[in-house]
This record gives structure tokens, sequence and C-alpha cells, in this order.
DNA sequence: TTTTTAGTTTTGTTGTTGCAGAACTAAAAG
DNA sequence: CTTTTAGTTCTGCAACAACAAAACTAAAAA
């Protein structure tokens, strides 16, 4: 049976959309990525999106502009027709790690910071606070260097 | 002056807050870790950082069981003595950061799954999705190696 | 026993989020 | 010029989050 399978797929979704959420989106926008995701063929428009989900169209207006403005998701449009077709893009969830790894880059300075104002009194303490600025700064680098490693070696797959 | 030094102090403080907030934290637990870090000794007795950050006690109550089920933070009590001394655990960033990379590790299940379901008629989607996939394995793996890493670094230092 | 200390739990308020529904808009089609 | 299409923006609401204030509790002190 057909309804079997379909309702598989929009369970699949509905994980997509929860395992977003918990990377700090809002459920709706995970259940459009997850739609996108989904999709054969791997594009969709705003009414196909808003049908599928059963979600308002404000809803759908919103996500897919976050997922826009984060270039996670663009869109394309066929000669002759108006509506834009939406699809992931590919390189946007790697891009978005690498932003959400920024994220984390204030840390060591405020902890540097954080060390100029104490006294010398528990200089283990401070040590300590020093070293988990150096852990981040070290993760920091340690990424960095990761990211470059997988890029290169995409390239020469291609 | 004195005053001068410890307005520097509590906006340090407030800035520690808002980068933890940005991390996912309340605006409270974050100042808590801000006080708990710049405290001159390293701990502090609940009433304390009540009075340092001018806040409830029940959002100080919370904050700090938050922190301690976290194990970001800890207390100790001195003999004699009922009030407990809360502290941070120096580890405590570390081990967080590990949690944090694990939140990641469901991706790339779920685009597997997402690749099942799909048809094969736009395999080169399926080949990016694949990709990513690879890619949040690959980033997984590398983030531990990178811990293990460090932590062998610091084994040699002490 | 009562009182104090060191917190916890409950209650209520305020602000924010996430969304639906409806009104709106701009461009194209008729 | 009117109508349709493909969305966007606005309005309002229900649920939730973050916190203050106050009531409560358990252990120790007096």
């Amino acid at each position: 049976m057909k309804t079997d399978k379909e309702q598989n797929v929009k369970e699949l979704v509905e994980r997509i959309g929860v395992a977003m959420e918990m990377g700090g989106l809002q459920p709706a926008v995970g259940r459009v990525l997850g739609c996108l995701m989904v999709s054969d063929p791997p594009y969709k428009t705003f009414d196909e999106i808003q049908g599928y989900l059963g979600i308002s169209k404000s809803a759908v207006s919103n996500a897919l502009n976050g997922l826009m403005s984060r270039e996670i998701v663009d869109y394309m449009t066929l000669p002759g027709e108006r509506k834009r077709y939406f699809q992931l893009v590919q390189t946007g969830m790697i891009s978005q790690m690498k932003t959400k790894l920024a994220r984390h880059s204030a840390m060591p300075e405020l902890l540097r910071a954080v060390v100029q104002v104490r006294s010398n009194k528990y200089p283990e303490f401070n040590k300590n606070l020093l070293e988990i600025c150096d852990f981040f700064s070290f993760m920091e680098k340690e990424m960095l260097a990761s990211l470059d490693k997988w890029e290169k070696l995409k390239a020469k797959k291609s």
C-alpha cells in the first residue's frame, strides 16, 4: 500500500524536524527542511510545501526566508513560470557548521579577561581557567583544520 | 578607586552571561557562571551569589541546580559549616563540549534513512545527501580525535 | 522546644515565541 | 483594467519561558 510508505516518510520528516529543533531552529523550519530533503523531485513550490506539511502560509514564508538568509535553501525558477522552486543548498549544512563554530570563538577572549581581572591568590584556579581557554582555542583550530582536510579530500575525489 | 574596577568586573560577568546565553543557557544561568568565574576566592555561597547578582533566590536555586546537573558546577562544604560553597568544575566546560558534539550524531543516521526512502531518479541529489552524511560522520570522528589529542597533550604536561 | 539557617518549591506576573488567519502587494495573465 | 498567482506582512492569540516573591522544609543551633 502506498499510504503506508508515505506515513513512514512523514515520520522521517518529523524526526528531522525534531533533530533540527534541537540544533536551535524553530519547529516549522525543521519540518520545511525535512520536507525538502525527502522531496522527489528535490525541489518544491511554496504551495507544495504548505500542502505537504499542512501549516500556514506565514509559517512557510518565514521558514523559507530564514533558511534562505542562512543560505541553507535557495530557489530556482523554470522559464515561463513565475513560481519558485525551493531546494536545499547542498553546501548549506556545511557552512552552517562553520558559523556554529564561530560562535564559540568569543570564549577564549572572555576567559583571558577574567584571569586578568582576578587576583593571583588562587593560582591553581587561574591556571585552570587558562587551560579551559587553551582548550577552546585548540578545538577551534582543530576544527578549522578538519574542515580544510574535508575540503581537500572532496576536491581530490571530483 | 575600587568601585571603578568592580564596575568593570560586573560588565565582564554580564558579557559572559550573554555569551553563555548564545550557547543556549538562560540569562540567569550565564550570570551565575560568570559570577563564579570572577569570584575571588573561586567559590561562593548561595547568598553571596544572590547578593552579587541581585537576583531572586529561586533564580539562583534553579540556575545552580541546572549547572550541577550538567556537572558544570559543584559544591564543597567546610567542616562545621552547613552552607555550601559552589564552584566551577574545571572540566565541566570540556565535557559540556562533548555532549554538544553528541547532539549532532543523529544526523548521519537520519540522512541515510532519507536516501533510502528516496527514489533514484535524482542520483546527484542523493549523492550529495550522502556526502553531507559523510561530512557529519567525518567531523564527529575528527572532533573526538581532537579531544583525545588534547587529553594526551594535557596528560604529558602534568 | 523555638529559632535560625540554607536553601527548595509553589504561585503569580511579565515577556517572548511560534504560529494561524486574514489582509495586503506586486507582477503577470487574461 | 480586472483577475489570478505567488507569495509577504500584519494582527492576534495560546503556550511557554524566565523570573520575583512568598510560602515552605529540613537540619542545626540556641
